[in-house]
DNA sequence: CACTGTCGTCTAGTAGGGTAGACGATACTA
DNA sequence: TAGTATCGTCTACCCTACTAGACGACAGTG
């Protein structure tokens, strides 16, 4: 049985793809020093190369202008987000998306505000049913 | 900038890890014949070689019985949870767990009992806040 | 003691992610 | 036009996950 593919992006591309949701398109440069900011300096053919492989698994798409890319997502945040979480709830959780929450309770702190949001959320989702 | 090394198990490793912490200690062909009856057919070897990374990476303990060993898991399921949840909700996520929250509530259909639960566990936590 | 089966190790190959050097093409500049 | 900077491609390397064949050690059986 061979290896499954990752059904979502891995750890660098999902910082190019933060970094183009913010502003696209880019160039690869600019992608380059955009991640440099955020503290990942590669090498210009590192960035070019990912970029690349990001287009042939349809995360991203290149158009030419004179002779370099610009690069655009054409997968939404919403989407990866989705993709990740399904994932990680039915491999990990065994599909119990109320124990992935039971557990995010004691994982991360919600200030008040939060927990008042969500429960509102809860009311109408009870209502609804 | 070296890769960083993942920290949880891989899909492997997790499928281990669960029939062990349904049943453990056990022998090599034990946890080999489980991930058959699974659905996943692996050979002898693939499973050893597995558990031994799996001993390197402080997932399991092994003890030596006559010529064989037997392997127990060192790590909880709910270590594991915690790990993957928290990887995910900051790298994926930026740290927001009420953003993961609210995308579960899109995600995965939640039961009017779930919802309920989840109600009164809000609940609490406002009031010790 | 010879035979058989099982155990674990050693070795090895594939595939993908990440990294970057060398290099040819091109565009701008003086 | 000669020089320089920048672009993308090609090639190549390392590491990890996964996979499994070959083989030696050893225990039990007849």
């Amino acid at each position: 049985m061979p290896r499954q593919v990752s059904k979502y992006p891995t750890d660098l591309e999902l910082q190019i793809l933060k970094v183009l949701w913010q502003r696209s398109p880019m160039l690869a440069r600019d992608v380059q020093a955009a991640l440099g900011e955020g503290g990942r300096e590669l090498a210009k053919t590192s960035v070019i190369t990912t970029l690349n492989t990001m287009v042939g698994k349809k995360y991203l798409k290149r158009k030419k202008q004179g002779n370099m890319y610009l690069f655009t997502p054409c997968i939404s945040e919403d989407q990866v987000g989705n993709r990740v979480l399904v994932d990680v709830v039915d491999r990990v959780f065994d599909g119990s998306a109320s124990a992935v929450m039971m557990k995010l309770f004691d994982v991360k702190d919600l200030d008040s505000d939060e927990l008042r949001e969500l429960r509102s959320l809860i009311n109408r989702k009870l209502e609804e049913s």
